[in-house]
DNA sequence: ATGGCCTGCAACGCAGGA
């Protein structure tokens, strides 16, 4: 099973890398973030059309998630039970046995924003209900734009980003007790190349001097990581014309 | 050099992203 995560920054601008991305890599689930649609604009026939069910859960301009599989979605949750947001970023269900937990994590804009405060709740909020989940399903992937870097090593300028928004240590302590309720971080369970990232600023030429951050993951329940036998970033994406700042990320889970 | 770019909305520049 290939499951993956892509925020792609507006799927009305993105839906042709979206079909072709698909086309290329057959994912069984693929999970998209910042969608930027109400739901009676999803383009729900096209993605039909190159052979893939859709759920989604959308508001306009901002936020909005997406779960694209090749079969059924069950069970679909939409957002945090008992936490009442009007931001569009978490949509959960079960994909061919898999709960696939797709979602988008406050940005914070800044360590000494409002918005900050709200992204490190949300987290707290997040952490309570994924161990009720695990606990109801041991075959269970979150995957989505986290907007944290979880290490020094997934920041390609460390010093200037220290104590920043997205690599802060509350948010990197969010990140371990995601992964203290028993998640493995999929692209950690291999060797990997150094300075792999899966977004990257539009400006500054970023992409070309691969000055990114690693801030898109698939954090796998036990079962799943040890089945699990690939997880990259795919760089393609973000080298088209008009591209998404992140790129997917991808992980194959074994049978 | 502390900003540069992109998206949506509905402007006639803004908010938000990260």
């Amino acid at each position: 099973m290939k499951i993956a995560t892509w925020n792609v920054n507006s799927l009305n601008v993105r839906l042709p890398h979206v079909l072709a991305w698909l086309a290329e890599h057959q994912p069984d689930a693929l999970c998209l973030q910042e969608t930027k649609l109400e739901d009676g604009k999803f383009p729900l026939a096209d993605i039909e059309a190159a052979g893939y069910r859709a759920i989604f859960s959308g508001q306009k301009t901002y936020n909005g998630v997406a779960i694209l599989s090749r079969d059924s979605a069950e069970a679909p949750q939409f957002g945090i039970p008992g936490f009442a947001d009007e931001q569009k970023r978490v949509l959960a269900a079960t994909v061919d046995g898999v709960r696939v937990i797709c979602i988008y994590v406050p940005n914070g804009q800044s360590v000494d924003s409002d918005k900050y405060g709200y992204k490190l709740g949300w987290l707290e909020a997040l952490t309570a209900w994924l161990k009720e989940e695990l606990a109801r399903h041991p075959r269970l992937a979150l995957l989505g734009d986290f907007n944290i870097a979880p290490d020094d090593r997934d920041v390609h300028d460390p010093k200037s980003w220290e104590g920043q928004v997205l690599c802060s240590e509350p948010e990197r302590q969010a990140f371990r007790g995601l992964l203290d309720a028993g998640l493995k971080d999929a692209f950690r369970l291999f060797d990997q190349p150094e300075k792999i990232y899966s977004w990257w600023d539009y400006r500054m030429n970023a992409f070309r001097r691969n000055m990114g951050l690693r801030i898109d993951h698939i954090l796998l329940s036990q079962a799943l990581a040890e089945a699990c036998s690939a997880c990259r970033v795919d760089k393609g994406p973000r080298a088209l014309e008009r591209p998404s700042d992140h790129a997917p990320v991808v992980a194959e889970i074994g049978d």
